[in-house]
DNA sequence: CTGAAAGCGCTTACAG
DNA sequence: CTGAAAGCGCTTACAG
């Protein structure tokens, strides 16, 4: 659009040659006068001149970007993600490429492409689950950091939540409450390793002396829209005793349920106690504020980025693969 | 990381020049053989040949990419903002960098430094409201289409919505239920444009005919958050009469209202009707539904994209500068 | 239909 | 402390 001032012309009027200008433009104030430095430093003030970005990238094959690739960009857990994430980078100087794959596989597959075409210097992923292969590959060129989803078997730095800690943790909080049955409400977990470990660590759990006296059912969601849970959510009522409670195993989940709850006219927790994975901002106005397994999902963010940034720049040497798992907690409301 | 392959290393393979393998790239087909596009074809294919995009930027001067500055990126409505936008550049081959200008003013005008010095082909922006004059500017040079916050007396496109319209819809509809009594909530307007149209609206119906009779009270916040908003409503109970009700200017602020309401016990509608602007996903999961004057906001998302869009390429020429302006609806549920 | 050559705006050994 | 020159991977008139 407009004829920008390139490096060529600062040096023009400063009377130094390019290499200087760009030495100055990379910090490198050793290797010229002082004086020789203000005049330059003096000049691009002046004139406004920005080093064009897509120049330097080509050039030093360094682009200062990274690629952050959700599965889902739209829920709130990954909003929150992201918070954390771009704070660190953009306070490192890094510039994001959110990109968000729909929960598609082939999507995720093409936006890695297409970043890789962009020459950003890493990625940070929470994968569908469906690039197992094509990840562990990217992994091998790339500096990558998976945040929130894993992939199993493979050497690939992570950043995730501690998921049998937080259902231990709502387990134990219903088991003091006095629960008689718990039911566990996932999504059919595919091969995403958040789903499989809340799953896993609870048919786990129920096995337990601790949880003997429970009635413990797992059930599994094919589909996660209104009807479908309400559909779940209208079985259950009609089959269970006692204190029943119900466990979600994540906040899009916890929505369509409390939405099932409020048309089959159940309340909680009178007729039913409720714990949901993840502390959406909705969970407090509810008439029974809902006790949650909060993630701490901004400093997962700022973790995975802490953890991408010095991978970007030092020597491939420390290959050292690291898994952060962070805790959950429980919050408790009135759903309890 | 990976050595990567280059439009020479294709070239030698198939025998022809780069320029050859350029004009292929760039789908210029009429102008070489079918023999030999079919040999390019195949040799990119066997080798995942990928082309580099930041030399093609560099070349070009058209990088394929678009930046998106928000005030605020975190708050809902953005979200679905941003989803519209996403659709519709990532399907016309644009990539988005997502910024959050963090409802900074500063940091806004860095982040649109940072986005020209990466050489995007545009702007859309949902503005601080504090750099009129930088982004006007900033509209000689580039194209930019501002979403959901315009900046007075200027030309640069625009897709909001018609705030007049929303208030208009949200006063009769309380109008209609017999209401005695209308306080508006709104966060201090400053120089962002919808608060101030809402603002505007709102007085300016109230003295109209139609709502003389209605006891009409504008209550500004200057701070959002769950103790400014219950000192406010606390206020308000012990002062009105009759039938009162509130409209809250957007979904934040309801948020906090309806914690407020939770905390001092005072029913909806019961007690007082609320109406929120911006249709939340938790609207529908309160003890009283909230009903809401919903935006289109992925509409609005995609109405900017496809605004910007043709900018991008289109010589200067057509400079016809547009304001859209999509209407509200209102969704009638149980808060009234 | 195709190629040789210049150049986009930088960075970086190399030489002094 | 500084500069001349090559080159990052492409695109694009220009010439044939």
């Amino acid at each position: 659009m407009k004829s920008k001032l390139a490096i060529r012309d600062i040096a023009q009027m400063v009377g130094v040659s390019t290499a200087t200008i760009s030495r100055y433009l990379n910090g490198k104030y050793h290797s010229m006068s002082n004086e020789t430095r203000l005049r330059i430093e003096k000049t691009i003030a002046q004139m406004g001149y920005q080093p064009n970005n897509v120049a330097r990238s080509l050039r030093s094959t360094q682009s200062k970007t990274i690629a952050v690739i959700m599965a889902d960009i739209f829920n709130p857990y990954s909003m929150d993600v992201l918070k954390g994430i771009e704070e660190i980078c953009s306070s490192c100087g890094y510039t994001i490429f959110i990109c968000d794959a729909r929960d598609s596989g082939e999507r995720e597959r093409t936006l890695i492409e297409e970043m890789t075409a962009k020459c950003v210097d890493g990625f940070i992923i929470n994968t569908t689950g469906e690039n197992d292969d094509y990840i562990m590959g990217l992994s091998l060129e790339y500096p990558v950091v998976l945040v929130g989803r894993k992939i199993q078997n493979t050497r690939i730095n992570s950043v995730s939540v501690d998921n049998l800690r937080g259902i231990t943790l709502a387990m134990e909080h219903l088991c003091s409450k006095g629960c008689t049955a718990i039911t566990f409400l996932s999504p059919t977990p595919g091969n995403i390793s958040p789903r499989l470990e809340r799953i896993k660590a609870f048919t786990t759990l129920a096995q337990q002396a601790e949880f003997t006296t429970i009635d413990c059912r797992l059930e599994l969601l094919t589909q996660i829209d209104d009807a479908a849970v309400a559909h779940i959510i209208h079985q259950l009522g009609t089959q269970r005793t006692a204190r029943p409670a119900l466990i979600t195993s994540n906040g899009k989940l916890s929505l369509h349920t409390v939405k099932a709850f409020k048309a089959l006219n159940r309340r909680v927790p009178e007729d039913i106690l409720m714990v949901g994975f993840d502390d959406t901002d909705w969970a407090q106005i509810l008439r029974s504020p809902l006790t949650v397994i909060a993630q701490p999902t901004y400093e997962i963010g700022q973790a995975a980025a802490n953890k991408l940034i010095p991978m970007l720049t030092k020597e491939k040497g420390l290959k050292e693969t690291t898994d952060t798992v962070l805790p959950p907690t429980l919050i408790e409301r009135e759903s309890t």
